[in-house]
DNA sequence: AAAAAAAATGTATAATTTTGCAAATATGTT
DNA sequence: AACATATTTGCAAAATTATACATTTTTTTT
């Protein structure tokens, strides 16, 4: 099922970049890039990728997929950003929960990592939230006050 | 030719107002409004109208005219935007672990995030697994109920 | 108003897309 | 591994959509 995923990942980005009029002018360029498939496949990808098509004045019909979700993240970043990207934290059960601003989360994960605090067992980031996992039998407010030493926000409410 | 411009005009009003899934079904619904065309003639109206088609869960495809309801929809959107690449959802204590396509992973969190749910505390991401942390209390239900409005193929297993 | 030009439409057909079904693959279970 | 389940895919055919061409209708020009 491999082969799918990176023929569906294949598809979104050709359709992405270049004006594709229909199937089987796709269907070439995905054999040229080494898929091997039929029309009646593809047709079942750009559903599955929910591609629509659209009249077009140059090209008659152009596929496309709606959504660009990944351009709309880049542009709300960047703006009132404070310094280093914190957001907030959040507890759920013995969890700390981290946002930060997208693409931050890593940074500030592995500096929280490099204080080596005993009370923070380890953190996992994502693109803009963190998980922080506390050792056992340390208090919420323990976990706050070291985040205190490179989160100066946090001490007020500490 | 006033014909064809209030017919143009009913087009864009019904494919605003409801979901048409083929041409056929356009031109029974024009013919009962007392207009008179034959399917080429249709066909030739939509693609002056730059109406376009795209794949949906509901009712197989659907017509829709830019800057009409859908594409709103689609796009800007404060409500719910099916996301593609979904595989599954599985819980483990209180965490939700989703699995998805490689690479679909961010963004199906971000949308997750998007939706700004208070019992969603928030998301990690990896490639193609996303961690759930629900808030305390939120039961694993809630959670689904959450996001079948982003995930369609959940409504139907909560 | 007649002639010429342009636009709109139907018919028939071509082009394109979708899908039922069966076979092949892959995944999950015991 | 062997069996059961579920997913993916190709094939062929059905369904849908687009268009070439001829004809009619509308608009413009004389």
């Amino acid at each position: 099922m491999k082969n799918k995923t990176r023929r569906i990942l294949a598809i979104r980005k050709i359709l992405e970049k270049q004006s594709i009029s229909n199937q089987e002018e796709l269907l070439d360029m995905l054999k040229k890039k080494g898929f091997h498939l039929t029309q009646a496949t593809l047709s079942r990808d750009l559903k599955f990728l929910r591609a629509g098509r659209i009249p077009d004045p140059e090209k008659g019909y152009v596929y496309f997929i709606p959504g660009g979700r990944i351009e709309q993240e880049n542009t709300i970043a960047k703006e009132s950003i404070p310094v280093n990207g914190f957001l907030s934290i959040d507890f759920a059960w013995h969890l700390g929960v981290l946002k930060t601003l997208p693409g931050y989360a890593n940074s500030i994960a592995s500096a929280i990592d490099s204080i080596g605090s005993f009370n923070i067992l380890g953190t996992v980031a994502g693109d803009d939230t963190i998980l922080l996992i506390p050792r056992e039998g340390v208090s919420r407010n323990d976990v706050l006050n070291e985040l205190a030493r490179l989160i100066p926000e946090l001490a007020e409410i500490v």
